[in-house]
DNA sequence: ATAAATTTTTAGACAAAACTAAATATTTGT
DNA sequence: ACAAATATTTAGTTTTGTCTAAAAATTTAT
């Protein structure tokens, strides 16, 4: 596999959303920054190597051996995004691009050693599972905080409201992005949660919890 | 910077034993595996790009530009491995072809936190020298155990007598390739050594220091 | 249902990095 | 010093991945 070849096969996964829907030759275009007709021509290639199904004019999609193979390179990156944000004290933010380059590098006993090394984690730092090496993993889905039952835990990945009172409140209470919450409980009364975050108990109105989205692996 | 460019720098800065020697396009396509022909089209690219000083029959060294790079690509190679050996629990003898590829990652940040983490370390798992972010640092020479002056340590990266009773002598005293040993105290009497390795002190003969080799940064 | 708009593919070209074969320099041996 | 041997370059191709422009298929709108 060419790093080119990866790239392509990657693009497909995730604009098939891990569903391995059937994908426009237009939209791998735009998602890559590329000519349609350059897609068309690779397109070609990696159905060739048996890593896609391609239908002239129908579209793309992966194969059970090119699902194998994004499964491998999303471990990859989400590994070494893992790295990165524990390990070298990069923020959630700015890892995606290294981590894009990381991923090409070719060396299963690296992975396995930096997966053990993380101490085989199950998420990235955007909250999002971590394929296991044989390519199973459970999903992601995006709640409000206020919708997540007691006992779970998730990692805040965005706000619903971004006014600057809200923003105001997080900065102050010292929530940011990136940052994993545990619901420990939740006030009857007032649908009011008592969450965990970085260590600390805090208390918060359920109106705070209604503009708050977590990522949680179900 | 290309893949291949680099590859090419690096070639051309270890073929001039980092004294910048010109070297001849037939050595380049030796050490690069490939045609002479293809070197000397490279290397007009580079001569172009200003990282290189060529002239057709004459040979290529590196500019000052060119040395500034290459010195950053060994530092990058050598902190890869030392993370790999650290961190990971590589063998000193099998990180040479994933730090090959590492290097090349791109990303400064990266580097200084890499560097950060394993705690800036002078040189690499084979006794070889890291260049400091400027490009700065001390050669390293290969000397015999028993020539290396009291207090000074290094990296044991060879042996001499590569017999079966002394292979077994290194086996059963727990000393291997890449361990790092210092010379405590010599005895006047005998030649004989105090070293320390692996946090043990063990005392050896005069012979035995004179068939191992250690790699020191003066 | 058909014309217009859109999407996708084909054909032909280009740049990077490599190769082969032939031509040209340089070095070596007598 | 000159012929032979060796080293290096040049010229012309190849492969990979990209591009543009034109052609063809599909979808949409009337």
């Amino acid at each position: 596999m060419t790093l080119s070849e990866e790239d392509y096969i990657k693009a497909i996964y995730h604009l098939g959303k891990g569903e391995n829907h059937t994908v426009s030759t237009n939209e791998v275009a735009e998602k890559m920054e590329t000519k349609p007709s350059s897609v068309t021509d690779m397109v070609k290639k990696l159905s060739e190597k048996g890593l896609v199904n391609y239908r002239p004019y129908k579209g793309v999609s992966l194969t059970g051996f090119g699902q194998k193979m994004a499964l491998t390179l999303v471990r990859k990156h989400r590994l070494w995004e893992v790295f990165l944000v524990e390990k070298l004290d990069f923020s959630w933010d700015e890892v995606h691009e290294v981590a894009e380059q990381l991923e090409h590098i070719k060396s299963e006993k690296l992975i396995d050693r930096l997966d053990k090394h993380l101490g085989f984690p199950q998420v990235d730092p955007h909250g999002d599972p971590i394929p296991s090496k044989k390519g199973e993993f459970k999903k992601a889905i995006k709640k409000l905080l206020s919708e997540v039952p007691i006992g779970v835990n998730g990692i805040c990945v965005g706000v619903k409201d971004s006014s600057a009172p809200f923003l105001k409140f997080l900065d102050k209470n010292n929530i940011a992005l990136g940052d994993t919450i545990a619901v420990k409980d939740k006030e009857e009364f007032d649908g009011s949660l008592h969450i965990q975050i970085k260590n600390r108990d805090i208390h918060i109105s359920q109106q705070i919890a209604a503009n708050l989205y977590l990522k949680i692996t179900e």
